[in-house]
DNA sequence: CCACCAACGGAACTTGATACCATAAATATG
DNA sequence: CATATTTATGGTATCAAGTTCCGTTGGTGG
């Protein structure tokens, strides 16, 4: 049994100490002395105090990067819903660190915009690659590409923080029903157009069609 | 023509100081000094070197906040678009405060991070309020909400940052346009399934219904 | 004229983060 | 095996953001 590496001792001081006496309570100059190191050593090893906590995150991006650019699915949207499998399945495999991680973050408000903005560069990737995709064409497909990408981080986010929350028992699961549901919102129609105000709904459903003509109609010819 | 309040010259000569060096070349002492002030002041009127270029995005919120429990719209939707359109035209009115800020947030990443953050902050009142208001009827609304939200705050930064960047002549228009996109794609249907797989589209065109229906079945009927 | 209150300034301190240099351990090289 | 060279680490000094505490100024009401 040799010593573990120095940058695990680091992130397991850091650890520690965050749960007795929080993270803004802590040093950087009490986490290495209980490491057993020197604080150039810590910065050596982490660009920041934060970075104990948030270790890669720009590893896990660039994998998700390459999941996008190499994805065989036909659709901007299904690439991407595949892509931020990945990261969902990352915090599973690390379910430890992960909830110590939420437990943090959702405490310390530094450490929550932190996470937030890490997000919030998957989502910007995510826009681009789909806005890409599908062509520039104009102003109202890169909305429509911005909204993809939100809904598919939302999504994504909503099913790992209910996981995190001990809330989800089978959180691949949910994941699948909510990028269903995410697909759902954009399916089944162009994007509406920017011309003449025309907006477009579609719908797949058991019932006949002949039947919901006329609810169509007053749908269509209401105000608002 | 009297002095005008420290407040102001502090930031005043802030944001003079980000134009020369940039930002994280101007000290906070390099301000106070071309203020005429001293350092003490700086961090009693503002509570950090960021809060310079975000003042008041507390008020902001809050009146947010308000608008959404006064709204008499019927929707939860529907008020929450109405709330945000506060954040854009309170953006338009202080313009020239808007741009500089865009061009400093544009350039470094912790101002941009921290604008990030801000969004986030509107994103969970309005997830908070719509989930609330569609009365915690379990997982499926539950995920609903946090895509409504998560919605309309992109539609709302699309159109916020094409104007930022000049590409917007009427962002007003682009902004009711975004908006009826974003209540076309929740519009139609409650949420589907968790059921039978029901998915529901719905559309306001010009062209004459009976036209679409052979198209509508034909989308109906496609195997996914 | 004096007591009081609010705004401002200064100095010292804490802490995260960087730069630079010195030293010990590991490894290569003759 | 001895010596050079790289590599990991520690220490010190320094900078800048942010906080605390206290002193000073200036105006206001008694």
């Amino acid at each position: 049994m040799s010593k573990p590496s120095p940058r695990d001792r680091l992130a397991e001081a850091a650890f520690a100490l965050f749960d007795e006496r929080g993270y803004e309570q802590t040093t950087v100059d009490e986490i290495t002395e209980r490491a057993g190191l020197g604080r150039t050593t810590f910065f050596r090893y982490y660009r920041s105090k934060e970075d104990v906590i948030f270790p890669d995150h720009d590893r896990l991006l660039a994998l998700v990067r390459d999941r996008l650019l190499t994805s065989g699915r036909h659709t901007a949207l299904a690439a991407v819903c595949d892509a931020v499998r990945l990261v969902l399945l990352h915090y599973l495999e690390e379910a430890g660190v992960a909830r110590r991680r939420y437990a943090l973050t959702s405490t310390v408000p530094a450490l929550r915009d932190r996470e937030i903005a890490s997000v919030a560069r998957y989502q910007r990737l995510f826009r681009e690659f789909i806005a890409e995709r599908m062509g520039e064409r104009g102003e109202p497909a890169s909305l429509r590409a911005e909204l993809m990408a939100a809904a598919v981080v939302a999504a994504h986010n909503h099913v790992l923080r209910r996981w995190l929350r001990g809330q989800s028992p089978d959180p691949l699961r949910e994941f699948e029903d909510a990028m269903r549901q995410v697909a759902a919102l954009f399916a089944a129609h162009a994007a509406p157009g920017a011309g003449d105000g025309t907006t477009i709904v579609a719908f797949r459903t058991g019932q006949d069609l002949d039947a919901l003509v006329p609810a169509l109609r007053r749908v269509i010819e209401a105000p608002e």
